[in-house]
DNA sequence: GAGATATCCGTGTGGCTGCACGGATATCTC
DNA sequence: GAGATATCCGTGCAGCCACACGGATATCTC
C-alpha cells in the first residue's frame, strides 16, 4: 500500500536515527509514568521532601490516601521510588537507581514548562 | 480520614513547591503526547528529517498509514505539529511553538535513556 | 471527465488504567 | 490481648485511547 517514498534522502535519514519500535515502547513506558498528574507530583514531592510517608503525601498533594498508595504502588512496581517501614508507616523515597535524565530534565525542567499554559499561538 | 501530618515540616515544604493540581494536569497532558511510541518516534522522525509527508512518516516508522495519520492528527490538534498541503500531499514539520525543554529535555535527552532498558536494579 | 492516489474524518471496539471499595495484615497503645 | 491505625492487596468499574475500517474529499494523470 506504501508508495515508493517521497522523499527516499529524509526517509533514510530519519530510519537511520530514529529509536526501534523496542527503544519507542521503553521511552513511552517511562514517560506514561510521568504522564499522571498523580504520579508527577508524587515523584515530584519525592524530589523535593527527600522522604515521606503514605499519609503524608496524600496530604501534601491533596488527593485521598487510596489515590497515593496506588500511584505509589505503581511507581514502586515500576522501581522508581523505595518504601522503607518504620513501625505500621511506609515512608517512600525516589529509589536509588532512578534514571537521572528523568529526574533531571523531566522533574526539574519540564515542571518549569508546565507553570504556564502552552502556548500553541506564538507567532514570531 | 488522614491523621496529623507525622512529618509537617516536610509537608509543608513539599506543599509549598508542589506543583499545583492544574499544573499537574497540564504537564501531564504534554507528557502524555510523547507517552506513545508512535507518537513519540513521528517526533523525533521530524526533529531529525525536518519535514516529511504522512506516506514517508509511516514507512520511516514501519506502521500503517492509519497509524501514522491518527497520531498526527493528535499531535495536530495539540498543536504540536503543522502540516503543509502541497499537491494531494501534506507535509509535517515540528510546529513554531513546539516547546522548547519538550524538544530538548524529551526528544534529544530521554530518547538516550530508552537506547538501554532501564536498569532498576543497581547498587552503589 | 474518469480513474487512481494521498490524506482526512467519523465511528466502532478491545484493551488499558486510575481509583474507590472492602478486606487483610502488621504494628502500636493500653 | 483488644482495639485502633497505616498501609497493602484484589476486585470492580467507568472512562479513555490507539487503531482499523469505511467512506469522503481533493488532487493528479490520461
Amino acid at each position: 500500500m506504501t508508495p515508493h517514498p517521497v522523499d527516499p534522502e529524509r526517509v533514510a535519514r530519519a530510519r537511520d536515527r530514529l529509536p526501534s519500535a523496542e527503544e519507542g515502547d521503553r521511552l513511552a513506558s517511562v514517560l506514561t509514568l510521568m504522564a499522571d498528574p498523580t504520579r508527577a507530583r508524587l515523584l515530584y514531592a519525592l524530589d523535593v521532601a527527600e522522604e515521606l510517608c503514605v499519609g503524608d503525601l496524600a496530604m501534601a498533594l491533596g488527593v485521598s490516601e487510596d489515590a497515593a498508595s496506588y500511584g505509589l504502588r505503581v511507581l514502586r512496581t515500576a522501581g522508581l521510588v523505595t518504601p522503607r517501614r518504620q513501625g505500621r508507616m511506609v515512608f517512600y523515597r525516589l529509589a536509588e537507581g532512578f534514571p537521572e535524565p528523568l529526574r533531571e530534565h523531566c522533574l526539574r525542567q519540564l515542571i518549569e514548562m508546565s507553570r504556564r499554559p502552552i502556548d500553541d499561538d506564538q507567532d514570531d
